[in-house]
DNA sequence: TTTCTTTTGCAACTATGTTGCTTTTTTATA
DNA sequence: TATAAAAAAGCAACATAGTTGCAAAAGAAA
């Protein structure tokens, strides 16, 4: 990686840091780097293995719940209940998530994409429920999957 | 309960599992039974609690995964990353799921319901990616907690 | 009833997630 | 920059969830 390049990261990861009032931890940094460098969510235990050799897992475990909590990483519930963790848009904020997107999991390459521009669609529910969160979850083949 | 209902659901259990050609168990038996009394979905916690007592949890687990290859239930995607299971409607079959409709999870009674007359909504996907499922789940109150 | 097939229970194991407590690291401030 | 207070990490121990192989039991077929 160039060198420029990872300057770049290491400042946005501590700025992001600094604006939710996290103090600023190695298992942090490697952890939001790992969502830095990736297109799509990543599972638990993806980040447990590449964060997990230098960290502990409990460590890994409560720095995804600091990070779910402060807004900066939201959830994304699949089929196969593996829990997958994607960074949060920039409005999101302590306990305030805004994440009306869909969500798509590609059954060939197994990768979870957030479709930051597919908006979740309004529900027409039946008399006397009343929804609160929407959540959509797309299966099928990604963009590079179907090249 | 009346002595007429039980037979009637015994039947209605005898037959599920004849047209699945499964064999009729006592597991089997008990499991759909809980399914069959109840109106919503069941997560796997509460059927190991219910039916745990007379059977093994392997059993359970194996029971409940029989059930979803021959389309006799399906799984509902929570959240909170519990598993739910609930009956199919009978077009289902096995390896033929045909569960088009949206899902509601209660915040207040916890309860889980298939909206079997809400239809999952069309997502118009970016260029490049196709859709094989969507699993659309609505977070808020039920009818009964909104009483 | 007997035989063959399927399912169950058990034991042992892996994986996943949680909690309390001590040590280490980070931050704030003198 | 040294020091004290606060926060986070690591460790151990535990709890829950899910899987596998195999022998015993139950079910289906004849
Ligand atoms: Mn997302
Ligand atoms: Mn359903
Ligand atoms: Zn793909
Ligand atoms: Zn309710």
């Amino acid at each position: 990686m160039p060198k420029q390049a990872s300057i770049t990261i290491d400042k946005r990861i501590a700025e992001l840091l600094k604006r939710n009032s996290l103090s600023i931890t190695d298992s942090r940094k490697k952890i939001l780097q790992l969502f830095l460098e990736q297109t799509g969510a990543l599972a638990h235990g993806d980040i447990e293995k590449r964060a997990g050799e230098k960290f502990d897992r409990v460590t890994v475990y409560r720095t995804l719940q600091t990070f779910v909590d402060k807004g900066i990483v939201h959830t994304i519930p699949t089929a196969d209940n593996s829990i997958r963790y994607a960074l949060c848009k920039d409005e999101c904020s302590e306990g305030h998530h805004h994440d009306h997107h869909v969500h798509f999991v590609c059954s060939t390459c197994n990768n979870t994409y957030c479709l930051d521009d597919v908006v979740t669609p309004e529900i027409k529910l039946p008399k006397g429920y009343s929804a609160e969160q929407v959540e959509v979850v797309v299966e099928g083949t990604c963009k590079n999957c179907n090249r």
